[in-house]
DNA sequence: GGGCGTGGTTTGATCGTTCCAGAGCAGCGC
DNA sequence: GCGCTGCTCTGGAACGATCAAACCACGCCC
């Protein structure tokens, strides 16, 4: 049951077979291929195998199969308004569910393993740190998340020969790419929000983001004016840049706000956000003039964090099924690597994909409804 | 500048050794001893280093100096409270220093590697996933932050010979601990807001928080009645149980307030929650009621999480040095392993600590003013 | 009865690195 | 000239696993 006085050497494959009575190779079959073995073999190594508490060493392996078991997730909070729900939800999602694929999830930062490098070598050599546990054979593949540098690290990581997965289009070019991705409609989740706020007679529905910025922006936004064009509503005037930050949000509602009290236009009865962020910020604004989210004006933010759910009255926000991402992720790294011991042909019978071309899905998200659109 | 046709086998240390016309030792000293090196021998090595890539394997350096430089890190997302704020400021902090180390960090579940587990399973073997990376010789060391069983997983490694440093007090053995640990002052912070608030001349302050349930309650209770009593003011009737959940302060809040109103005492004037998941609860059931936060009834945190500084008047909080936690987690991890490539004696020239004595560091946090308490 | 396929097991080689012992060579003192 | 020390550098032997091929019964068939 417990085992007090370790060896000071841990069991080795050859310790085992010396103690069975069999051969190295043997016990390795034990361990990998148990079909192979003849049941009585079978069962008399695996005895000694668990009183001895032996476990295959993993760098011996590693050497010789040139497998490492694990894939390399770059770890910046640089990305602000995904932060926090990305690592809670989707590297949770991530871990577990790489160790059904027989994989471990290592993290690193941008700056390689050495000294303290500067923030001006960070922007020098971007990929160091992918390039250093590539190139060593610490990992097997990547994940990548961010997807404003996808086409920086997809490229290096193609022309080296790394396989990688994506949480993220590859905005340049969606239908060529030869890495598997998978992303969320930011478009449908804006037009859910936008679906929702129409049903509640909101007419008047303003757009708060950065105009020309990211991709992810763009396709949020492309949800509202379709939403927008669908209803026949014009959206002239009801656009409102706004920085992706908290001050962003509610410098740009405050803007808003009082236009609309100058007489230009009339006063929105809805604000779509990019991001929660921006959507705290519209809150914030709302509070220092006294007004009421919801009732004075419905807000809807994006990623459904935390915060949203924390917030008194609560923050209607779209959510993203990270933990879906995730799943699909793993599974696209598992044939992406040769999942061994996955019998696969669970899900999916319907369609062979044709093998050449890479997975790529598109999820959609669902709208979380709260206090501030009520 | 750019490796266009990347061999199909990477370059080893003795395909580098023929180029620059030495022995596999002479290039295994260029990258780990340089100084055993002539000068224009290491030049040239080092030349052809660079101009094929040359990166050591870290499998075959693994096996044969038995040392992963992987640190474990169980990534449960279990403890509610301090979820956010810890994964994202303290994993984050933990990965960039680790490689100043030379570590990585690998991420885990409690799970191991294989099929499945129930959830049956996870709790019969509760290291299950700590024992894999162990005895496969995949790690290390352990980094535990799971204060409440840190006992349990202590103990095991520690019996198993494993290193490892710890995020939080050995609770039931403080001075007798053979690990290093790194705590936050839990008492302190409580202290930091109750000074706040007497300072501004509120007198009933209640405690919200679990009664007897974790000792981290306990600690950061204690802070509570000590102000308390140096102040010269009866904590009888202020003290409400609550659930360690943003229901809990809820919940607890609308009991509080519904025995103020039917005579029972008076109003309290200011709340000291034992988390930011607790006074969430709270500002909640002030919402409901039409309360003001800070006008009507004072209200501080613990924890500092992003959603303290995002809500609307913003939640006045205990901020935990979670980065400096890091940092001495991992100076305690490299003594631990013994670091290469630092020369210690940058800090701490005062005194040389008993080497038998691990290190055990309580750092002070700090409040962080807001508008729930002005 | 000899050749042959087959399931079960063994043997030798190999992955790429570091450890260890020692070789070669210069300089130095006697 | 000899031995000694110190500095460079070299070759063989691990580290612990898997791969590929060989080996050995054994039963089967012609």
């Amino acid at each position: 049951m417990d085992e007090q006085d370790r060896p000071r050497t841990p069991p080795t494959l050859a310790s085992v077979a010396r103690l069975a009575g069999v051969s190295r190779q043997t016990v390795s079959n034990a361990v990998n291929n148990p079909e192979l073995l003849r049941p009585e073999t079978l069962a008399r190594v695996q005895q000694v195998i668990a009183d001895v508490g032996y476990a295959p060493n993993r760098a011996a392996r590693n050497l010789r199969t040139r497998r490492a078991h694990l894939v390399g997730l770059q770890f910046e909070p640089g990305a602000e308004h995904t932060a926090d729900a990305l690592l809670d939800r989707f590297v949770h999602t991530l871990v577990d569910r790489s160790a059904d694929a027989g994989l471990h999830v290592l993290l690193f930062s941008g700056r390689g393993l050495g000294r303290e490098a500067g923030e001006a070598d960070r922007e020098a050599q971007p990929m160091a740190g992918h390039a250093e546990l590539w190139q060593s054979g610490a990992v097997d593949a990547f994940v990548i998340t961010d997807t404003y540098r996808a086409d920086v690290h997809g490229a290096w990581l193609q022309a080296h020969g790394a396989p990688f997965v994506a949480f993220g289009r590859p905005w340049d070019d969606m239908a060529g790419a030869v890495h598997p991705w998978v992303d969320v409609d930011g478009k449908a989740g804006t037009q859910l929000a936008m679906r929702h706020l129409l049903e509640r007679d909101r007419r008047r529905i303003a757009w708060l983001g950065q105009d020309p910025d990211s991709l992810v922006t763009a396709d949020r936004r492309a949800g509202w004016v379709a939403a927008m064009d669908a209803a026949g509503l014009p959206t002239a005037g009801l656009e409102f840049s706004a920085e992706p930050t908290v001050a962003g949000g509610r410098e740009a509602t405050h803007r808003m706000l009082d236009a609309a009290e100058r007489g230009e236009g009339e006063r929105p009865e809805a604000v779509v956000a990019v991001s929660d962020t921006v959507a705290f910020g519209v809150l914030q604004a709302l509070h220092e003039r006294g007004l009421r989210p919801g009732a004075d004006l419905a807000v809807t933010g994006f990623d459904d964090s935390q915060s949203a759910q924390l917030v008194p009255g609560g923050l209607t926000s779209v959510r993203q099924p990270l933990e879906q991402v995730a799943v699909e992720l793993v599974e696209a790294l598992g044939r992406l690597l040769g999942v061994e011991g996955h019998d696969l042909g669970d899900e999916l019978p319907h369609a062979s994909q044709s093998p050449s071309q890479p997975a790529a899905r598109l999820l959609q998200p669902r709208l979380v409804v709260r206090g501030s659109s009520t």
